[in-house]
DNA sequence: CAGTGGTCTAGACCACGGT
DNA sequence: CCGTGGTCTAGACCACTGG
């Protein structure tokens, strides 16, 4: 008789197989955590953990008073896992090879950078562009700028050992990070560099971060042409 | 003197202050529930809730025994939001416009197919194409592959009125996503359907999904140059 | 083995927000 | 108003795992 004890997860289990075989369509209104608790022989405060976690994976929604009402879209969203470049090409096998390109000496951030990360007028910022090679082969080439009035001691490393994220990840902790994933055509320079076409197609991540609301950088990374970036639930 | 009563995200808000003003740099193994509760002055449960959200949120690792420690990587992964074709285009106000462009017979999924989604050789598909608009200016092309083991009543619809997308998800749920960015060059068709030169950089999305390891459909979305997706951590 | 997090309980108070 | 979820408490037992 003595059933064993009643988890969170066989409750949350449940209720979501009861949620996708249809016995609780859209828009269903989820019986109250007191009726519920009773059903399962539990506190109350167990069905709460499970509906949380339900509510936190957007199967359903809560509100006082309303009650947890089955969400229609299952689920809209979705978590992206971003590699290190380095353990992303030595996964692959092959040998991570990082290059710096050019170095720019500082200078005050132009227009379109200080818009994007909110930097005062006159900011000073350091350029950088570096090439990331999976063994021979180029793999991404980054174009990286870092905010000498939030970071000042970039200014004094060279960079040619270590890469600019990876330099920045031991120096700066940050707290923001806004990406944008879009896809742009190879220039000149960057074509040459990928040894692809000019004008190839490349997927672009363009990543800026902050410290508590000072800007720390952006880099803008653009990948050889065939890759795909894969995101899970 | 009697405190407010202590909630689990003062805890939590100040549990990462800590973390962040270098107060805990990482690897630090974070003081025990116990005695975090008594510092506090509240339930231990209260701390286990406050750790629990710092460790869903990826700042600390958390192991019996050997405790919490505070991770390295700040975070190295990304909510992702992916809103819906028509919301997205009404957000910018402009009108939302789906056209059928063509309607392949069905047919036995190529080996390509098969092998994306898992199925069965010989299993029979729907292939569609599809544009979305934003008032008169294109918005986005869309291959579908609808299989028709899963979801048979595909046969007989006829995805005039109504895309393929906001079709399935009305009729079948799903449990499995799995979705893939990348850059594609705009071949001749989606050129012309997207109003741009052929070769252009399409920022490109494949999403398959499943119902319970069953394939229901890939998509394979391809926006017109220009567009971003922004993700938000 | 022993310490740490993981979880359940039973009860309580509170805040929000439909009705 | 008053029902529903949100949260806290104090205590307890358990499971994992490092030493």
């Amino acid at each position: 008789m003595t059933a064993a004890r009643v988890t969170w997860r066989q409750v949350h289990d449940e209720l979501l197989a009861r949620i996708r075989n249809g016995h609780w369509p859209a828009d269903t209104i989820l019986p109250g955590e007191v009726e519920l608790a009773a059903e399962f022989g539990c506190a109350r405060a167990t069905v709460n953990r499970a509906m949380q976690a339900l509510s936190d994976a957007g199967y359903v929604e809560r509100k006082r008073k309303a009650g947890t009402r089955v969400r229609a879209a299952p689920r809209r969203q979705a978590r992206l896992a971003i590699p290190l470049i380095r353990d992303e090409i030595e996964a692959t096998g092959a040998a991570y090879r990082y290059t710096l390109i050019q170095r720019d000496p500082p200078r005050a951030a132009p227009g379109w950078l200080r818009a994007r990360l909110r930097l005062a007028d006159g900011a000073q910022v350091l350029g950088l562009t570096c090439l990331h090679a999976a063994g021979s082969r180029p793999f991404m080439v980054e174009h990286r700028w870092i905010s000498l009035g939030t970071v000042p001691q970039a200014a004094s490393a060279d960079f040619v050992q270590t890469g600019p994220n990876e330099w920045l990840v031991g120096e700066v902790p940050f707290t923001d990070i806004d990406l944008t994933f879009s896809a742009t055509a190879a220039a000149g320079e960057a074509a040459e560099l990928l040894d692809c076409a000019p004008g190839a197609a490349l997927f672009t991540i363009e990543r800026c971060t902050w410290l508590e609301g000072d800007a720390v950088t952006l880099a803008r990374l653009q990948f050889a042409p065939g890759y795909q970036m894969t995101a899970a639930p």
